[in-house]
DNA sequence: AATAGTATTGCAAACGTTTTCATAAATCTT
DNA sequence: AAGATTTATGAAAACGTTTGCAATACTATT
């Protein structure tokens, strides 16, 4: 019953079984119109008899594409890119592609690191997180002529094709929307924006629209959180614990604005009462906080689902176009902000 | 300047460069020592010019190692399965290997399609989430000799070998906690348990242990929800909308929990006072919502590494062991649950 | 029934490595 | 200084596929 085929059962094996040659299990399986009814049946059994799984290592030597796609982000553990990773990697496996993952924790040199091991197995293309890589980096994905693609960040600009989001935009849009309630004094909690394009942007964007619009930041009003609820409850608790606190909190993403929202709790203030918080990003969990947090939505599904759709379609095309996506934000009014 | 090598550089053409035969140059990768200091510099300055990388698709068909590890799991875009794909992806590269990630969203049917895809890739070993797989996924196994493991339960008789908790335990923790505060109506909110044996061991357990107590858990106190805050919180508002509702609940996740949490809240329940809510996993975030969350903890983190650890290691020895690690689980007293 | 297609199959070379074996060069013995 | 080791290198076979080309077996034409 059990086919206890000792060690290898490869395509010659299952030529053997089914009497035909390697050649003719070969082309059942790539082109199958090339060869009889008849034997491409007798094939079939045999291959299940056998239990006989492809080998793609093999057929790569011939030219044939290793069916991969790497992806490269900072980290796996994030809301906001695990979903990306996941509508990612469920696009990229309907086109019929498996995902090698790799993270580099926010460091630039590991992630040249990760991008030449992911070379060495022959992905078909290389996805990276942003737009802000090393000159090492970019010059490893030109020599190797591997197609590469950046997530998550849009600019018109961009050298790798790209699908994401405008992150100047959201930065502009979450602080045009706490002048709009009349705040004058806020405070912004953001990430290390060293090596993270996407921070740094939208954090730029903040302080131009502010001053645009005659708000000064002090210093003391600027802090500085990792992506972690609870440092970012901490950054917070300091900020509001001041001798005079500032009526908003600005925060570079949503896991922040959340751990925000938990300090103003422990010091009893009451949001939107007494202090506004918005973030960016609306990640999962973000609508379901009571209040509901307002923030702008960075659509990382739709994102994710993109960038795999059309990156397969560049990289199996006779014909690829370059393509460089903006995907909208949406500004989500929720509980958290109030007029001043 | 720019090398432009139009096509491929490969083993010969590096050989070539550095005036010696590809032997000399495989060798100088594979066994340094075998090769004179003088011609390796040789041919380290002509991998440099040419920006070579090898290519393991030819190596493993020489019996090399793939250097990759495929990990299926029910989905990556949940907190518990990213921080455990984190530390697992981590683990592995510091082994040298590469993580091929897929999802099945809780399909056994397609995690059978996942891991035979991984097998075409020729993964050096295939880990997967929970004991609980289909007959053919095993067969699948067996047939291919392909090493494999299961990652975040434990049983004593584990077919595979393993690395995870006790979900039996966590539940009966869970649920000696509410019954020791002196709960006796107890409302159960958890995920659907359907080729879900981490959620089935645990209401099991739940069940067992409150009926050993004499508390009985009528199906109006029996709930559904899926893996969502949103979802979660639906439940648990219906649960609580009843007309009597139960003094505690009892939630199969954190993610459950802190939607039944925001459900309290926005019933206007004090919590712990009113309603006590207990959750299983200390997802991150769940020590800093407000009040902290009454859990138990299941060491994500640990698990992944551990697992990758075991994993890598069993893969590469001569002789391998199998294993069977149970990770401790831990009572973690915050906020939500008080006496009755 | 002979000719020309057409459909099906097999042979052998190729892909980029690693490794065994053999050879050549250098070093050591006495 | 001749043989015996040791060290360094190359030639060629092998790994599991795919594919161009050649060969064979049909089928349709006349």
């Amino acid at each position: 019953m059990a086919p206890k085929q000792k060690g290898n059962v490869d395509i010659v094996a299952v030529a053997k079984a089914a009497k035909v040659s390697p050649s003719t299990v070969s082309r059942t399986f790539n082109h199958p119109d090339l060869v009889s009814p008849a034997t491409r049946k007798k094939i079939t059994r045999a291959v299940q008899k056998l239990g006989y799984v492809r080998n793609r290592a093999a057929q790569m030597m011939h030219g044939k594409r290793s069916g991969t796609i790497g992806l490269v982000v900072p980290t796996i553990n994030h809301a906001i890119f695990a979903e990306v990773i996941q509508a990612f990697s469920d696009a990229i496996d309907r086109a019929g592609f498996t995902l090698l993952l790799a993270s580099h924790g926010y460091d630039l040199e590991r992630e040249y690191e990760m991008v030449r091991k992911l070379m060495e197995h022959r992905v078909d293309g290389v996805a990276l997180i942003g737009l802000e890589h090393s000159e090492a980096t970019s010059r490893l994905i030109a020599q190797q002529e591997t197609p590469a693609m950046a997530i998550w960040n849009y600019a018109e600009d961009a050298e790798l094709p790209c699908v994401g989001a405008d992150n100047k935009l959201a930065g502009r849009m979450a602080a045009e929307h706490l002048v709009a309630l009349g705040h004058r004094d806020i405070g912004l909690i953001f990430p290390d924006t060293r090596g993270n394009d996407r921070a740094r942007h939208r954090l730029e964007a903040v302080l131009e629209t502010l001053e645009a619009a005659g708000v000064a930041v002090p210093e003391g009003r600027k802090s500085e959180a990792p992506y972690s609820v609870s440092q970012a409850k901490q950054a917070a608790l300091a900020l509001l614990s001041a001798p005079s606190r500032p009526s908003a909190l600005l925060c570079g993403n949503d896991v922040i604005a959340q751990g925000a929202l938990y300090a103003a709790q422990r010091c009893g203030l009451r949001v939107p009462e007494q202090l506004s918080v918005i973030g960016i990003g609306d990640f999962k969990g973000s609508a379901e906080v009571e209040p509901g947090l307002t923030t702008v939505r960075i659509p990382a599904g739709t994102i994710g689902t993109l960038a795999g759709e059309q990156f397969t379609a560049f990289i199996t095309s006779e014909t690829p176009e370059p393509f460089r996506i903006c995907c909208k934000l949406e500004h989500v009014l929720r509980g958290t902000t109030g007029a001043v």
